[in-house]
DNA sequence: CTAAGTGCAAAATGTTTGCATACTT
DNA sequence: AAGTATGCAAACATTTTGCACTTAG
C-alpha cells in the first residue's frame, strides 16, 4: 500500500523546496499551477494527510477561520519542542532539559504522560517582538 | 451601543453556568433549547462574538476541522492549558500556575514569548494508561 | 490484472451575511 | 421614532466524500 505518483512527489516537492515557510493547501494548489504542474485540490489534500501519518510535514492551525499550514519538517525533529512564531511562522526547534520538567509535573499533578514528539507552542520569537509584529 | 436582550443574557448565563467547561456555539443552542429559551444559531454567534470583544469570554480552537469552543473567564486572565488524550481523545482543560514557570522559562532561556492561549499537549490520560491504550 | 491514486462535482461542516421583522431605549 | 438585535434562509470557505477513470506495481 502506497504506490509512488507523480502528484504525491510535486506536492512533497513543493513542501520540500519551502522548508523555511507554511503553506496552505491552496498555495500548494497555486505553486504546483505555476510550475506547469496543476494538481487537483482533492489529491493535494489527500497527499499531505499521508504526508502527516509518515511525519514528513506538519499541519498547524494558526489563526481563527483561516487555513491550515502544512510544513516539511525534516523526519529527525521528533524528541524535541517546536516553538512556532506567529510573527514570521519561523519553527524553532530544540533540546531542553525543561521538557523533562515539564512531563514529570504533569504525571506529578495532573497524571497524564506527555507524548514529548508532538509539542508545539506558540508566540513570538525576539525578532518579531522588536519589530513590533503581532 | 449595545442593548440588554433576553437573548443576550441567556446565552451569558449558560456561559457562566459552566465556567468550568468548554462549549461549542451548537452545545449552548442546545442547552439553551433545553431550557426551553431556544435562540437563533445566528444569534449565539453575535452574541458570542461580543462577549469575546467584551473580553467576558474566551474562544479555543482545539483540534482541526472541530468547532471552536467558548468558555466564561470571569473577567480574570486565566492561564488555560490543555491537554489532548491520544487514547480517548478526550480533552483535559484546566488552569495551572506551571504554565507561568514555563513562560518564564521559555522567555528566560529561548527568548520566545509564549502565548498561552493556544497551548495544547498531547499525551495520555491516566485512564488509557489502565487500560493500556496507546 | 489488481490495488491504489486522481479529480471532478457534490456534500459536509462551521461560521457569516442579507434582510425583513421585532425589540430597546 | 431611531437604532439595535433577531432569526430564517442563503452564502461562504475549507475540507471531505462518492464515483468513474487512470495509473503504478
Amino acid at each position: 500500500m502506497g504506490y509512488k505518483t507523480k502528484q504525491g512527489e510535486l506536492i512533497f516537492g513543493i513542501l520540500e523546496k519551502n522548508a523555511d515557510r507554511h503553506l496552505t493547501a491552496e498555495e500548494i494548489c497555486v505553486l504546483l499551477k505555476a510550475e506547469g504542474n496543476a494538481v487537483g485540490t482533492t489529491t493535494v489534500y489527500r497527499n499531505l494527510e499521508k504526508l502527516i501519518a509518515e511525519g514528513k510535514i506538519r499541519r498547524f492551525r494558526l489563526e481563527e477561520g483561516e487555513p491550515a499550514c502544512y510544513q516539511y519538517m525534516g523526519g529527525e525533529c521528533h524528541e524535541h519542542f517546536h516553538l512556532k512564531c506567529l510573527g514570521c511562522g519561523e519553527i524553532i526547534h530544540f533540546e531542553c532539559d525543561y521538557l523533562g520538567e515539564l512531563s514529570e509535573h504533569l504525571m506529578a499533578h495532573h497524571d497524564f504522560e506527555l507524548d514529548r514528539t508532538k509539542i508545539t507552542l506558540y508566540g513570538t520569537c525576539s525578532e518579531c517582538r522588536k519589530a513590533g509584529v503581532v
